[in-house]
DNA sequence: CTACCTTTGTGAAGTATTTCACAAGCCCCC
DNA sequence: GGGGGCTTGTGAAATACTTCACAAAGGTAG
């Protein structure tokens, strides 16, 4: 969130930014932006607040954007779709390097400059070129077992849109979103809020 | 969570599960799934468990699930029309009853049954036909115009899909979904696990 | 009806996170 | 070069969350 901020302070030229500025952005306060900083550093200046640009560079560092990360998306449906032509993963350094299915109607079908692969092919593919992460956009009842496939393939990472928890080793890195979920917080904060 | 899980159960005709079964479905601690469901009342039987079906209904209840809220949907672009064909929307009871745009030239181009309606008419249509929750799918850039203007129409929920902060009055419920972010936390996961 | 096994509900203890508050450091101006 | 106004970095205090552990029930079998 820091790093989103500082990105677009550091496009509009400002040099330096208070603790007290990054809080109002973000929404949160001046003490948990300097805490949050300072856990990976001491990146400020004391009266004078932070650099933008060298804050900027150091987030990216901390984060891992130095380099592109291969990314495949697996399940060539709706959602898929849109993420795969979501321009911020690219502008972002996440590289799509393939699509793939289960569902044979669906496997061969164009896809940008490439075409739908077979799920099955993934763990070769996966020989062949580097993929560091795999979006998973399908339905929950074939999760499980694409999950498997991801993870035997050696995949260590999972960003996942099904609305069931998946089971995986421990060292494989996996985030949900679940937009079902999501709304539903929307209605206990509608049907419960202070009137 | 507790609410798709007792689900699944429901329909799978389980009588009852305890909290350790309930823990190992979502990934956390007997302990943790107790003091949740505690937090809203006593629903379990000592020795037993907790009545599945009747546990989901006071989930549901909960959350304020008892009916179907009204949806609109702002962005007419391809994660709009993703989320607008989510079939897990109106299964969950959230009914999608119009589609909106700020560009010119999306604006009147069919959408399912409707078509997409200039954002500029929101206002006037919420008073005729409630509308609960907005969900906003467009560029950041656009971001608190049109929320400004969802605000400003009555309506206080929005989920969005917009990776900047929004500036809105306390009253209004806020849940973003950032794709981006999510995938900068895998790769910050990737870059500093234990190896 | 009693003994015993199971599982909840919940104070208390243990962790983790957030906020406070202030010394230390930087800059600018005189 | 020294004083004053800011702002960071950070221990300590306050708050929040999670886990422990056990009494209180419910069920069942003999």
């Amino acid at each position: 969130m820091y790093l989103r901020y500082m990105e677009g302070l550091d496009e509009s030229g400002q040099q330096t930014a208070s603790s007290d500025e990054l809080a109002q952005l973000c929404g949160t306060t001046p003490a948990q932006v300097r805490k949050d900083l300072s856990f990976f550093g001491s990146f400020g200046k004391r009266g004078l607040g932070y650099p933008v640009h060298e804050l900027t560079e150091h987030l990216r560092e901390i984060l891992g954007l130095g380099h592109a990360w291969q990314v495949v998306i697996v399940g060539a449906g709706k959602i898929g779709s849109a993420l795969a032509e979501y321009r911020g993963f690219r502008q972002r350094g996440f590289e799509v390097v393939g699509v793939y299915d289960k569902n044979p109607d669906k496997i061969g079908l164009p896809w940008g400059s490439s075409t739908v692969r077979d799920i099955a092919l993934l763990a070769e593919d996966v020989k062949e070129r580097k993929v560091d992460i795999a979006v998973i956009a399908i339905p929950s009842d074939d999760a499980q077992d694409v999950v498997d496939r991801i993870v035997s393939a050696g995949i260590r990472a999972i960003l996942s849109f099904v609305p069931t928890q998946l089971h995986t080793p421990p060292h494989i890195a996996v985030k949900t979103v679940n937009m079902a979920m999501e709304l539903e917080g929307l209605s206990f904060a509608l049907t419960n809020r202070a009137d």
